[in-house]
DNA sequence: TTGTTCACGC
DNA sequence: GACGTACGTGAACAAA
């Protein structure tokens, strides 16, 4: 079998590495970044090359050989980040573990030490490759070697051979150098030819094989200036080609014979993953499961209860209903656990539907229960009509206020981060899609026991935790009870006119045959047209339509690109409505009426309450957050959406601009403050501020862009961002901004003051103190850093909305209870709420509802709801 | 199964 | 000037 030798390019990965990613840093404040990409880029090279031999090198010194030639040398370089620097060493450790030999010497770059390398190997007829992010590196093309340069990111890679480089710059390996001569490089401080580029270079090399092939036809060359440039700089032209030659006669000791991949030491690379928190790396080295200590947790008492006793139904317990389907209205209860200071008890299915005192002990909202997921819990049981109260303290939930950006909150991962007793990944224990099943009861009675004891244990932790954070409040007041409030309107469920629904169906499965046809005609040939690839060939290359955009897979054949060729041939209308209707038929009616609950002909959602990084809430299977409405063809879905009880009503209440009233609050804008008490229509406002007109001369094209801009900012898009949504130039909708900002000049200077905080903190805060981390405000990486800058501005703004819309729903609740109305809570969709009411209810409860939303705070701006009322979602309006 | 593209809401 | 640009859910397709 022949040999392959990989070589590694260390220094040039690293960098790659950490300005690509985020500035991530492990719980003790270790950047991790650059060696976490480094770690991915290694586990892709060696499952997909399957080296036989490797070497990862390094950089030496400061200074190298090349400094004698040329003393400015990388002059121009920064010096290497300290959060860079530090991690170099890691990545040596991390390459001891996996058993990678890695080099660096004295005097000589990585570039020297790959070539000499990849020069000996190659000669005694060995594969080689080489991985870099430096160009420079493709002067090493030979017939054996091939360059892999990084291309986005760490682990998208380029791999150029001898036939690639040719068809990509028309240039053989050798010419690289005389490239280098010609038009320098200036990361390196190379200076070549002033005036030569990359275009000019490729000519002359073209015309004449290398630098010296240009000089001694200089005659040649054409243009007057470029020929004295050329003569001019000879000198500093060979010097540069000097630099940019890579040695392949390094004094090295070792011999590609010495550079064998060993066996990797799994053991000792968890250790190091678990330091670096590298959770999602783990499977790639461990796919079984085998080592990562999951046998070595201690073995923990647990009781296989037989029968309940009063021990172990004391307060406080800690409780843990299980079930493996992700949705708890249709999944299995599989086994529960409770411990508490007497044990740690495991409990059969069977035994929890046929105990009374089970029954009892969880209705008892006096006896104390600590869980992890409360929704789960309680929904779960619910749909075996057991009442779940008395629970004041979800671990999950907690984890979640601490640190929404945290890579997982399940028990496994929020026990390893605290002292507490260790918790098997439920992966782990259960298996993953078609593999997941129940274990046997001793282990199942074994992991469900340790979660319950683990919660037992991380409860004080994380309420320290909260309070050192101000948070304990958020938690218990506002989180807490709205669980309880959203595990009812879960439960309850939305009823659906299933024959509206299939009659809707019925319509649009008509008119989608009918356009499709047409659409076929039109092309000239049958194709899918949801399928993107099929589209796109069909529109741009059998049709020859211009195509404006790519994607990675090929032409975009977004709504947006679309738009623009509207004009261009009558087919693409007919695809625009197409996709429109195939959209509401897939997704809405068929996804709908998949949904209804084979025992209850209701839609029961999941909101997930512990998802979103702003404090949102999210809903799945349904998304009953996304219900069309801007398109009447798509809102007409709303007429499926009824009571559940004869002579109810459906009665939408939302907040009339809730976000820039919160960030007049916030901001204490003067102008934005006295738009709000003045109730003015806040678009209109902008328009007359940005646009510098009176309200009467605030045409409907000007209030559409001014919305967008408040849109922008509510949002926080970039310029960019508005340039799209408005079909202007970046520049443009720069200026829009710009102008904005000069108006409200209060929000400039939040603005400015939020990041700033943000920066110093490395989190910014809601008005009930909700958090989250933004650490890559500080990044060097521009797309990472700006990123972060809108973040810091937005999240204030949408997670304060997010917190006030939650407080209306607990405060409505309670309303609710005190009124003793028969009217239900059904959904929230970020500024409304949702409600069936019987019709002798309608009046107290639309005002109720106004009165309680916008009472909930008190703001420095008035908060208004609208409400509305309707036999169906689409009547209340 | 997993990733990509597209589209819906706020 | 590069980078690739609000979040979340779900469907269909295409490539593993």
């Amino acid at each position: 079998m022949t040999k392959k030798l990989v070589l590694v390019d260390g220094n040039s990965i690293a960098y790659r590495a950490f300005f690509a990613l985020p500035l991530l840093n492990n719980e003790k404040g270790v950047y991790t970044n650059a060696v976490y990409g480094f770690t991915t880029m290694l586990l892709k090279v060696l499952e997909e090359e399957q080296p036989t031999h490797m070497l990862v090198a390094f950089d030496a010194g400061k200074t190298t050989f090349r400094h004698d030639t040329f003393k400015e040398y990388k002059g121009t370089r920064q010096k290497t980040p300290p959060e860079l620097a530090e991690q170099l060493p890691l990545m040596r450790d991390l390459l001891k573990a996996f058993n990678i030999p890695y080099e660096e010497v004295e005097n000589y770059e990585a570039d020297d030490i790959i070539g000499t390398l990849a020069g000996l190997a190659a000669d005694t007829g060995w594969e080689v490759k080489i991985f870099t992010g430096d160009k420079d590196l493709l002067q090493l093309i030979g017939e054996n070697t091939e360059v892999a340069l990084t291309r986005k990111g760490i682990t998208n890679v380029d791999t150029y051979d001898l036939k690639a480089l040719d068809e990509k710059y028309g240039l053989k390996p050798e010419q690289i150098i005389d490239l280098k001569g010609l038009m320098g490089d200036s990361s390196d401080n190379i200076p070549g030819v002033p005036g030569v580029g990359e275009k000019t270079a490729l000519k002359l090399l073209a015309a004449h094989g290398s630098l010296e092939g240009v000089y001694e036809n200089i005659d040649a060359v054409s243009g007057k200036k470029m020929k004295e440039k050329l003569v001019e700089n000879e000198e500093q032209a060979k010097m540069s080609k000097k630099l940019a030659t890579i040695l392949t006669e390094v004094p090295l000791a070792l011999k590609p014979d010495e550079v064998p991949l060993g066996e990797k030491d799994t053991e000792k690379i968890l250790k190091l993953f678990r330091e670096l928190e590298f959770q999602s790396l783990v499977d790639r080295v461990d796919p079984e499961g085998k080592s990562g200590g999951e046998e070595e947790l201690d073995g923990i008492d647990v009781k296989i209860a037989e029968k309940l006793d009063e021990s172990m139904l004391i307060s406080p317990s800690a409780l843990v209903i299980e079930s493996l389907d992700e949705n708890y209205h249709t999944a299995e209860v599989i086994g529960a656990a409770i411990a508490n200071e007497n044990g740690v008890f495991y409990l059969s299915p069977e035994l929890l539907w046929s105990s009374p005192e089970f029954k009892e002990w969880a209705a008892d909202e006096k006896k104390e229960k600590i869980v992890f997921n409360a929704k789960r819990a309680v929904v779960g049981l619910a749909w075996k009509d057991i009442h779940l109260e008395g629970i004041t303290f979800d671990a999950q939930m907690a984890s979640y206020l601490i640190d929404p950006g945290a890579s997982s909150h399940e028990m496994a991962e929020i026990a390893e981060r605290r002292k507490g007793r260790q918790v098997h990944r439920d992966e782990a224990v259960y298996g993953r899609g078609k593999k997941q099943q129940v274990p046997e009861e001793e282990i199942l009675a074994q992991h469900l026991g340790r979660k319950a004891a683990a919660v037992l244990d991380v409860k004080p932790d994380l309420e320290k935790e909260l309070k050192e954070n101000e948070q304990l409040e958020l938690l218990t007041e506002l989180e807490m009870p709205l669980t309880v409030i959203l595990g009812r309107m879960e439960r309850h469920g939305v009823a659906v006119d299933k024959e509206e629904l299939a009659k809707l169906g019925e319509s649009l499965t008509e008119r989608l045959t009918e356009i499709e046809k047409k659409i076929h005609d039109l092309a000239g040939t049958d194709f899918n047209i949801n399928s993107p690839k099929q589209l796109g060939e069909v529109l741009f290359e059998k049709m020859q339509l211009p195509a404006m955009k790519k994607t990675k897979t090929g032409y975009s054949t977004s709504a947006d690109v679309l738009e623009k060729l509207q004009n261009k041939h009558e087919i693409i209308p007919e695809i625009l409505h197409y996709r429109q209707l195939s959209k509401l038929n897939s997704t809405y009616i068929e996804g709908l009426i998949k949904a209804i609950h084979q025992k209850t002909g209701k839609i029961h959602t999941r909101f997930n309450q512990a998802l979103t990084q702003t404090g949102r809430l999210s809903s799945t299977e349904p998304n009953l957050q996304n219900i069309p409405i801007r398109l009447e063809e798509g809102r007409r879905i709303r007429h499926a959406f009824i009571p559940s009880e004869e002579n109810s009503f459906i009665l939408a209440a939302d907040y009339s601009q809730i976000e820039l009233r919160v960030l007049a609050h916030i901001s204490q804008d003067k102008n934005l403050l006295e738009a709000f008490r003045h109730d003015m229509d806040i678009h209109t406002k902008t328009a007359m501020d940005v646009f510098e007109v009176e309200k009467e001369a605030v045409t409907s094209q000007m209030r559409r862009q001014a919305k967008a801009v408040n849109f922008g900012i509510v949002y926080g898009i970039s310029d960019y961002g508005l340039s799209q949504s408005l079909g202007i130039t970046r520049k443009e909708a720069q200026s829009f901004i710009d102008k904005y900002l000069e108006s409200y000049p209060g929000v400039r200077d939040y603005m400015e003051s939020i990041k700033e905080e943000a920066r110093q903190k490395g989190y910014v805060t809601t008005i009930m103190n909700r958090r989250r981390f933004l650490p890559e405000i500080t990044s060097r990486n521009f797309n990472q850093r700006t990123f972060g800058e809108r973040t810091a501005m937005n999240t204030p703004i949408q997670g304060s909305a997010a917190d006030i819309i939650k407080k209306a729903m607990v405060d409505m609740d309670e309303a609710m209870q005190k009124a003793g109305v028969e009217s239900v809570m059904l959904l929230q969709v970020h500024d409304e709420l949702i409600f069936e009411v019987p019709e002798k209810e309608i009046k107290q409860m639309s005002r109720l509802a106004a009165e309680v939303m916008e009472n909930t705070v008190d703001l420095d701006v008035p908060l208004k709801a609208d409400v509305d009322y309707g036999k169906t979602w689409y009547d209340a309006k």
